[in-house]
DNA sequence: CATTTGACTATTC
DNA sequence: TGAATAGCCAAAT
């Protein structure tokens, strides 16, 4: 209606458009994501994003990994142990947590 | 409204 | 190769 204005998205809901269009078997860096959703250097809003998914979100949260290949959570840590196993599901070897970035980044 | 926070990154040593 | 530091900036408190 004529409420002025469209449901302008918000930035969290760009940051989760980029990282659903991330392909099985690929990963890409928080700063990847930011600077895809036109947050420039929010590469750390992104993390924050994605720890805000609301439930039964489709959000594959498990693709996005720092720049370096490392899973950004404490090695051990269950949120550690289910990303490593979700990106091995998809083919992505989880070596000492870390990817080879140069083999699985998400070139669009 | 000022301060803290954070699933980061580039740089330096 | 790896550890420490500074810079970053919107959202949460």
């Amino acid at each position: 209606m004529a409420t002025g204005g469209v449901m302008e998205l918000s930035n969290e809901q760009r940051i989760w458009q980029v990282v659903m269009a991330i392909p099985a078997g690929k990963v890409a860096s928080y700063g990847q994501v930011a600077d895809m959703a036109g947050l420039g250097r929010q590469a750390r809003f992104v993390g924050r994003a994605l720890g805000r998914l609301p439930r039964g979100h489709e959000v594959p949260w498990h693709r996005v990994l720092r720049t370096t290949g490392q899973l950004a959570f404490p090695a051990g840590s269950e949120r550690f142990e289910l990303q490593a196993r979700l990106l091995a599901e998809e083919g992505v070897e989880v070596i000492g947590g870390r990817v080879a970035m140069a083999v699985h980044r998400w070139r669009p």
